[in-house]
RNA sequence: GUCCGGUUAGCUCAGCUGGUAGAGCGCUACAUUGACAUUGUAGAGGUCACAAGUUCAAGUCUUGUACCGGACACCA
């Protein structure tokens, strides 16, 4: 290293150019293997029975591109990671991506259509995995290349993806194991049927896009029935109306009455159920239980017919009559004109608000079928292998719904904020058996065989002539097996003992019931362990006026830019100061801005510290003054402060703190008021002083890597040896807390 | 409809277990070429949404009202 006369290290003199240091930085940690906590213990940075500290990266989809919200969780948990690492525990961040199967598979379906006119069925299902494969491949090298660029600490050696061979091995052996404890059964049930995509998605995939539409009134025999889809109604033959309703006590239920409808005369029966709603228009609704989940759960419970109307392209069958064949959309008209005619229209309400079904993930309208598809049976009970879940024993008596509500309440996972508890438990009690078949070819395809009407479930095949089930899983089902199935699992490794469960689970409130809840189901069933001690559920980042980011509004604010602007340690303390736990946050570029001025500043600390303190003889008698005594001690308070900020998850707060320490503390009154000291004739006062700079310098740096990792190790790597414990800052002890 | 947030300086937000308001940005004035492609010092600016209650004392606790946002359910 070339010195200048001063002696301190040329780079000083200079303002911090991040991307001067960003990449040759993040190469020489991962070159170092400290990511791996094997090789900490390894090459003595970690203690070997030191206490282990893990988080598992919610995967990105492989074919996406960083955003901020990946931007603000990859800050977060390398903030916990790199804390906790320095604090000596045995730490693990393991990275993966995530298939998104739906989302990928349509993506490239939507490629292969406009660029050669080819759907899926011209292709077969081969190659189009092949295609998908491809796309997956080379689109993941973005994503690891764009997570690298934060900084983040992730054990690459340990990567995982949803579909690679450990997961697949173990997503079958799940589907397997629960088969065997009849938690998963095959059945006709009411679904989500998307009649674009020709899949069935799960109710959380649904989105209620709010729509005007006219609403019917249809004259049914003697009552008055509303409908906003006169398409479904052929094979309406029921007539439900509440128990207790006053205004048809003279109806008996199972009573039958003639009515002319859309094609002529039918037999209608009289049910009372209390799912009619007195207050809803007149109080009569007839029913369609193919096309509903309401009335299908009417026709369960009264044992009704069901039959169905739309077929899976959203085509009339021949219940309708001179309408069948035609698409319902185009239908709807023609039918309504009839009824006119017929007078059975009573009204029209033209402008009716009502929210209609849509596939979040393609837009496709939903049309409820019945279809046989493979469940997850959240209500049944089953006697508890070995458990570590608390409150739940082995040889208790369970159901999935119950151990996901005792992993919560029994403190074997706590939320942060605590207030998602509630939401947890809400959608936990509205939960239904859950679909996991998907009618899409990418993904994990469901081990069960058949041949001549016999039926097999078993991860190999069972032989010739054994026809595999043509659907692939729920790509939830595979995620919420991620913690354990990226560390090994159905094997007994030494990572999954090691680290399972894991401390802590970051992700956004979002998807708490999507992924968080899943993964409580499948661990606490499949490993008797909750998969994580903590949730944190961040916000959204949002645009400085706290409008959702998005393509149209162009307002993205795209961290990679960020990076290349300001550094990434600004973009991570932007993303940080200001975000409590669950909160959205909104962000400007004159946020990322603001921390970027924060870095060069404790570079100029530091290049001002190294002048002063060079020369410092630290074995010189000092005497150390009542400041000198005082300033220690704040810059010990600080320390404590941000650690116990740090452990409380409130980040945003320590962060803080550590910025206003620096800043305003040490920068503005410390080293101010030293400059005297230091240039004075007092020799006993100026050794205590730079002794006391030393130590601010030090410590000031540590506390800070977590946050802003590069220019903190970039100083470090320009200190003297004599100064640093450890040759990286990254794996430097965190300063001792009284 | 049920549940959960929010309402504090021009803007974005802190304010943890109750003791008469804070930060950043912005604004004004002054200082400084310094370790600092600047920074420092000082200042202006708030009946803490509204109402009632508990208390010696309430942004802070309780109840209610209004508006904003979100989640879930329903939508025949």
């Amino acid at each position: 290293m070339k010195e200048k006369q001063t002696g301190i290290p040329e780079v000083f003199l200079k303002p911090y150019n991040p991307a001067e240091h960003e990449d040759k930085l993040y190469q020489m940690w991962e070159e170092s293997g400290f990511f791996n906590p094997d090789v900490c213990v390894e090459k003595g940075v970690t203690a070997a029975d030191a206490e282990p500290f893990s988080i598992v990266l919610p995967p990105p989809n492989v074919t996406g591109t960083l955003h901020m919200g990946h931007a603000s969780m990859l800050a977060i948990e390398d903030i916990l990671v790199r804390y906790n690492r320095m604090q000596g525990k045995r730490t693990l961040w393991l990275p993966g991506t995530d298939s998104a199967a739906v989302a990928t598979q349509e993506k490239v379906e939507k490629e292969l259509y406009k660029k050669e006119k080819l759907t899926r069925y011209d292709l077969g299902r081969e190659a189009l995995i092949e295609r998908i494969i491809a796309f997956s491949e080379e689109s993941k090298s973005t994503i690891i290349g764009q997570t690298k660029k934060m900084g983040s600490s992730l054990d690459w050696s340990r990567y995982a993806y949803t579909l690679d061979d450990e997961r697949y091995h173990a997503v079958m052996t799940a589907f397997v194991r629960m088969y065997e404890a009849g938690l998963i059964y095959r059945g006709a049930r009411i679904v989500n049927w998307d009649p674009k995509m020709q899949t069935t998605i799960s109710d959380d995939e649904i989105d209620y896009v709010e729509q005007t539409d006219p609403f019917y009134y249809f004259k049914y025999g003697p009552f008055t029935i509303g409908t906003v889809r006169p398409e479904t109604k052929f094979g309406d033959k029921y007539v439900v109306m509440h128990p207790d309703d006053d205004r048809y006590k003279e109806y008996e239920h199972g009573q039958t009455i003639e009515v002319e409808w859309i094609n002529g005369p039918i037999t209608a029966t009289i049910i009372k159920d209390e799912a009619a709603d007195p207050e809803m228009g007149t109080g009569v609704m007839t029913i369609t239980p193919w096309h509903s989940a309401v009335d299908f759960e009417i026709a369960q419970r009264h044992g009704l017919s069901q039959e169905q109307i739309i077929d899976e392209r959203g085509i009339l069958l021949p219940i309708a009559g001179e309408f069948a064949g035609q698409h319902i959309k185009k239908a709807r008209a023609a039918i309504v004109e009839k009824m006119q005619a017929k007078g059975l229209v009573e009204k029209v309400d033209e402008k009716y608000v009502h929210n209609v079904a849509t596939n979040s993930r393609g837009g496709g309208m939903i049309e409820p079928q019945i279809k046989e598809q493979w469940f997850v049976d959240v209500n049944k009970e089953f006697t508890m292998g070995p458990s570590e879940v608390p409150g739940v024993h082995e040889g208790d008596s369970v159901s999935l719904k119950q151990l996901m509500q005792k992993a919560v309440s029994g403190g074997g996972t706590t939320i942060f904020p605590d207030r998602f508890n509630k939401t947890y438990y809400h959608w936990i009690d509205n939960l239904r058996d859950w679909c996991i078949s998907r009618q899409i070819w990418y993904g994990h395809r469901i081990p069960v065989w058949y041949k001549d009407g016999e039926m097999k479930v078993q991860i190999e095949s069972p032989g010739d002539g054994w026809e595999q089930d043509p659907d692939t899983l729920d790509t939830w089902f595979s995620s919420g097996l991620w913690t354990f199935s990226t560390l090994g699992w159905p094997n007994e490794t030494t990572d999954l003992k090691t680290y399972h469960p894991t401390t802590v689970l970051e992700t956004g409130y979002d998807i708490i019931f999507f992924w968080v809840a899943r993964m409580i189901l499948m661990s606490t069933f499949l490993v008797g362990q909750v998969p994580f001690k903590n949730v944190y559920l961040h916000g959204l980042v949002r645009d400085e006026k706290g409008k959702k980011m998005s393509k149209s509004l162009g307002n993205i604010i795209d961290p990679l830019d960020m990076i290349e602007k300001f550094g990434a340690d600004a973009t991570r303390l932007s993303l940080i100061v200001g975000a409590a736990p669950g909160n959205d946050m909104p962000l400007s570029e004159d946020k990322v801005r603001a921390y970027k001025k924060f870095a060069n500043k404790l570079w100029n600390i530091s290049r001002f510290t190294l002048d002063n303190i060079l020369d410092a003889d630290f074995t010189a008698e000092a005497t150390f003054s009542e400041r000198d005594q005082e300033i220690l001690q704040t810059l010990s308070d600080t320390v404590t402060e941000v650690s116990s900020d740090i452990e409380k998850f409130n980040l945003y707060l320590a962060a803080e703190k550590a910025y206003h320490y620096v800043w305003h503390d040490l920068a503005d009154k410390v080293l101010e008021e030293s400059k005297p000291i230091l240039n004075g004739e007092d020799a006993a006062a100026r050794y205590a002083r730079q002794y006391v700079l030393k130590e601010c310098l030090v410590t000031s740096l540590k506390l800070l890597h977590p946050f802003m990792p590069y220019v903190t190790e970039a100083i470090w790597q320009e200190l003297p040896t004599e100064l640093k414990d450890q040759e990286m800052i990254m794996v430097a002890a965190w300063p001792k807390q009284d």
